[in-house]
DNA sequence: CTTCAAAGTGAATCGGAATTCTAGAACAGT
DNA sequence: ACTGTTCTAGAATTCCGATTCACTTTGAAG
């Protein structure tokens, strides 16, 4: 056989967790040489995996979201038919608050806008991070109207997720106040209910 | 008499304007030399007006808050009582469809981050930029509820300039479809039902 | 028409952060 | 023990944009 490589001392993960950690910190305006300070190895371990900053970062925004997009599949599966649009709002505030540096890379880039500038290496990734999400919502919004054309599908997505992360993203990186979630329920039941009738 | 001054040739509002079509473009990451580029002049003449790249975007931000409050309190003082708050949340659509680069000029900053990291010289109008926004809130939440304790005035906040500010955020930058309108009375009106009986 | 304080100008400098590069280390199979 | 492959290491380099500063321009007062 042939030789065998050296292992792996930091998966990807890793870096990934260290580049959290300092978009904690630092937010956008996080170094490279910060990085690595939290990984507790030297910067040319990050670009052994990672081919620039930029890579980086948008790949800890990749997997930001779909880690927050995970626990809205799961409660979409589970949950009651009836009331899983507002569970499906209310899933943000509490995301926020069970993972509160996860919720601060989110706000790193936003799709539209990283696809305009994006690492050539993760042009696909970006381009279709959204595709669950988006038969989610036509589905649930089908199952709560009866129809998915354009304004009722549109109007699910600002209940259910554009509403909701609006009313936290102030509060990102400090304590979600429980106002907050009663703000998005309200809001959320209010919005649907403009597609109805 | 002493001599007198050479004219000069860009006032403080024409370097914020060119810093403004500048950020309208790049965002935060907006540099000096586009700046320059934008006002047609050299980096020097916007150093003499603005210690630092720091001072400018701040500056530009804070003229940007006090326009979009400007308008906020002329509604108030203008529009009739029952409907005053769901008009001031309307007032953030309405705003960022006029005036799409103020808008985004006022995602720069927020208050309480700049605060962490401000120029010396701007202090005090940041930390005072909010006063009058907030002395308007509590006036209005005492006209609305009849008192404007924590959680009430909480819940204006929300309704009339969190909720509204979440639901166009998205669109910051391209045109606010007129279903975010719809969307932010539903919410608003839903948000402040929250605080009766 | 001279003077001078305030403005403007932009090439040169500075600093900090991204990136590169060469060397050294680790491991599994031979 | 040796070898080939991949990984870690971190100093050196490159890059880019903020900032500086010595010089020029302006225009009303005197």
């Amino acid at each position: 056989m042939t030789p065998v490589a050296r292992p792996a001392k930091f998966t990807d993960d890793q870096v990934l967790d260290a580049a959290l950690a300092g978009v904690a910190r630092s937010g956008h305006a996080v170094t490279v040489t910060e990085v690595a300070g939290e990984l507790g190895g030297p910067v040319g371990s990050i670009y052994h995996r990672f081919s620039s900053r930029d890579v980086l970062l948008a790949s800890l925004w990749l997997r930001s979201v779909q880690r927050f997009q995970a626990g809205l599949f799961e409660l979409a599966a589970s949950g009651p038919a009836g009331t899983a649009l507002v569970e499906c709002a209310l899933h943000v505030p509490r995301y926020c608050r069970a993972h509160p540096d996860e919720a601060r890379a989110l706000t790193l880039f936003r799709q539209t806008r990283l696809l305009d500038d994006c690492p050539a290496e993760l042009e696909d990734q970006v381009a279709h991070v959204n595709d669950d999400l988006l038969a989610l919502t036509r589905r649930l919004t089908r199952e709560r109207y009866g129809r998915a054309d354009r304004r009722h599908t549109e109007l699910v997505g600002l209940a259910t997720r554009v509403a909701p992360y609006g009313l936290v993203r102030p509060h990102l990186g400090r304590a979600v106040p429980k106002v907050v979630d009663e703000a998005v329920e309200a809001s959320a039941t209010a919005i649907l209910a403009c597609g109805d009738g």
